[in-house]
DNA sequence: CAGTGGTCTAGACCACGCT
DNA sequence: GCGTGGTCTAGACCACTGT
């Protein structure tokens, strides 16, 4: 009955159980390269895949020239991205706020013709006017959240809204920016993907490898007519925010 | 000016920069490890630490006795998890259906002491009983999804519906069986992160190289006492799943 | 069959940290 | 200084594919 797995997979499966099973606590030194060699015969390779296994799968820390430590069990301080019902803010100076950090944001607007995408989700005619407007959101000066948002030119037409973030209305929300031109928005439809970021998004945010984020199509639609009043790509880091949706019953 | 970077990262740079640029197209067939030992000099493992890389990456895939090729970019039909109100169905089936495919599952229930994590969530004392049951979701015998799910003992005891899956009350999600204890549960809260696929994961929703996933933190409440009853740990592929929250008005 | 990738050995050299 | 991990060599053997 030989074992046909290979062996620096038996030996970091051993190290795995016995990290799985307490024996060794987070923050525990592991064997070193060399005991292991010694250990199980072998050379230095053997040990190293077998840590390089078990780096990877984030249950341990190799730290050069000091040995291979049991991760502590530290979960990154998460933003939290709530998406709550009549709600004026935007969605995002809530979460930030919540977590004691100052948000901010920098954005872009420019007037163009619908592509086919976005005309879709809009329910408009490809090519009709939109304004488009490209969002950095940045909690205490580090970029967290990218967002590209249309709205229909149709709509806000050159009322006093019609620049999102220009005005007395700007950076209150989509919902209370519609209620100027007496329209109710209720509850957006979010459709929420994950995938890797590219590598402008990986750049702008700071995510060094590109790592998996958070990809929302938020559309909010007119309460009374059914029909969208503003579509949004908003991209955010997976590592770094939760995106939450329903609420405990209050009884 | 030496270059301090290693000669492994070097070579995985290189050939990165070749399938960016286009040079080589998704499909084609990559240097063997020995066509690159000879090229770089070094042995075999230098090549091999390099395509290691790349098929981390996911940039390449590699076919044991067939070589290494460019990793071609499947974007499959998406299937669509509706977070919708009212209903009875499991969330699973429906989103399944309604893409033509057929929805099937395997499970594993075992009755254990809650974590501390787990008791958190169901707002009960750490190593009370629970309920825990293990699924894997199948569309067109391809798993998809993963869930674990914990519901307090006391809760559903030695009644019908102790056992998720098992008797009159199999597969037909939580709302209908907790009906039978007279529990109207309401929308559940979600909190959804994206994330890296563990190895575990991975192997579980074939997915190579691991890629990244929906992780859904699900909790259903009973909306009389606001006192949790279900919770679960739902893990999506990101590259096959939309999670959708909310719906379009009806004027 | 020949060619390929996956595993593994035995050991060398370097960079790093003080466990 | 000495032990540590990270890189690398030269090559062996096996499992798998048909490029």
């Amino acid at each position: 009955m030989t074992t046909d797995t290979p062996k620096y997979l038996q030996v970091a499966d051993q190290i795995r159980a016995r990290i799985e099973s307490g024996d060794l606590a987070p923050g525990d030194r592991l064997p070193s390269v060399s005991e292991i060699s010694a250990e199980w015969g072998g050379s230095s390779s053997l040990a190293t895949a077998a840590y390089r296994l078990l780096v990877d799968d984030g249950l341990v820390v190799s730290r050069h020239g000091a040995g291979h430590y049991v991760r502590s069990r530290e979960t990154p301080e998460l933003l939290v991205r709530q998406h709550r019902r009549r709600s004026e803010d935007s969605p995002f100076g809530q979460g930030v706020a919540e977590q004691g950090a100052v948000g901010s944001w920098r954005h872009d607007s420019t007037t163009e013709q619908a592509s086919e995408a976005v005309a879709e989700r809009l329910g408009i005619e490809p090519g009709a006017a939109v304004m488009h407007t490209s969002y950095v959101y940045l909690a205490d000066e580090q970029p967290v959240q990218l967002a590209e948002s249309w709205e229909p030119l149709a709509l806000t037409g050159h009322s006093l809204v019609a620049l999102p973030e220009v005005g007395p209305y700007a950076g209150v929300g989509v919902a209370a920016r519609m209620r100027v031109l007496s329209i109710e928005v209720g509850d957006p439809v979010e459709r929420v993907r994950a995938r890797m970021a590219n590598r402008a998004e990986a750049q702008a945010l700071g995510m060094t490898p590109p790592g998996p984020v958070l990809a929302i199509e938020r559309t909010y639609y007119d309460q009374a007519t059914a029909r969208p009043v503003e579509t949004a790509d908003v991209v955010m880091r997976g590592d770094r925010w939760v995106s939450v949706y329903g609420q405990v019953p209050t009884p």
